[in-house]
DNA sequence: CCTTCAGGTTAACGACCGCTAACCTCCCTG
DNA sequence: CAGGGAGGTTAGCGGTCGTTAACCTGAAGG
């Protein structure tokens, strides 16, 4: 894994403070001027780093989706990988659905302000971007509702599709944690979520 | 049940028509026109009827919060009232909370435009309107809280109130499930979301 | 040393939006 | 039948917002 150490661009410090303005006041609640002095310039001059304020929103939602589905599809190879010698595939699909929830929980939990952007400003997109991250998300869904199947076979393609779309609204549900008496600390939050998200799929599949 | 048979108001009209539209665009992004035109009346019309496009925002989210806490106390008082004479508490606490989720499916089956509004446009509103909206989301939580405690009671005040809040999540992925390849009927959805929320909660009571 | 260019600045334009003002038109009622 | 209020209408004001234009500056490069 390639931590890095280096400063965060100018152009990822806007998209950072634009993230965080947006989850916090809405797409339209937010002014370009704001966003400029989040980060130290005045309104205009953004101008010179993004084609314009609907061009943040895009980046960011593309980014996010694009972001999720690829952290998916490794987590799936990986354990494809490890377990080659094994033939217990249900196994095998058990761990990959864990490690699935481990990925989006620590989404959730890391970036909070893209996840409630994620499901909220979708339609303030041009419908090209829209487009695209429709698909993204479509397909980061599909990958789930397999091993879902894989895991729980007595479960109907339909019903599975709910029960993720069901379990993303469980685990996104990280922002209204914030507000007074959360958990003690980040690792207690991530195992509720984790032992809530698995108990729910397992009464989901018969 | 008082079931209304008369036709509804012009004010409970735009009511509805507002909160399709706050859903479906966002606070900001809907204009006084485009909720007048819904309604067959144009633009200032509307003032006849509120004070302002903050009002109507503020009445829709105060109704909400109250119905849900209204109808989740009436089950709750239902619920003792009934088993009056027998005196096994863990039983009865099993039934107040199938009553407290079937009551919030049916609640976001049946206004998805208003679960969506629910947390997701309340800091568009006035410091006094927000405060009345928290207190009633408040007490409707801890409501729960005190049920879900009942039934598992290895569970402590923090998890059960996250595990509550993370329920709320699950149970309001319901406006997600629109698009696309959704369960059949309402039924075999509603049923879906109860299992999984009673498995969410059993997993997250040790 | 001159040029270039990335990355800022302020001023201002045009569109839109919430809201008010002024006026109209039924319908009910004494 | 007078009149008054409920519930509309259109015109327009004032403010805000996204975007562009024009200009400035400091550092890099030949």
């Amino acid at each position: 894994m390639a931590t890095r150490t280096d400063a965060p661009t100018r152009r990822e410090q806007i998209l950072r403070e634009a993230a965080r303005l947006f989850a916090e006041r809405g797409f339209h609640g937010v002014g370009v001027d704001e966003i400029g002095a989040a980060v130290g310039i005045s309104g205009p001059g953004l101008y010179r780093h993004f084609a314009g304020k609907d061009a943040m929103l895009a980046e960011l939602l593309v980014g996010i989706s694009g972001q999720l589905l690829t952290g998916a599809k490794r987590r799936l190879a990986d354990a494809e990988a490890e377990a080659d010698g094994g033939a217990d595939g249900g196994a095998r699909a058990e761990v990959v659905l864990d490690s699935l929830i481990e990925g989006h929980i620590d989404f959730a939990l890391d970036d909070r302000p893209l996840i409630t952007l994620h499901d909220r400003e979708l339609d303030r997109l041009r419908d090209s971007d829209r487009k695209m991250v429709r698909q993204l998300q479509r397909q980061y869904v599909e990958l789930w509702v397999g091993v879902v199947r894989e895991v729980y076979p007595g479960l109907g393609e339909p019903a599975a599709r709910s029960a993720v779309h069901s379990v993303f609204g469980l685990l996104n549900s990280t922002p209204h944690l914030g507000r007074g008496g959360a958990l003690p600390g980040r690792g207690a939050t991530a195992e509720l979520l984790h032992r809530m998200a698995r108990g729910a799929f397992a009464a989901a599949g018969v």
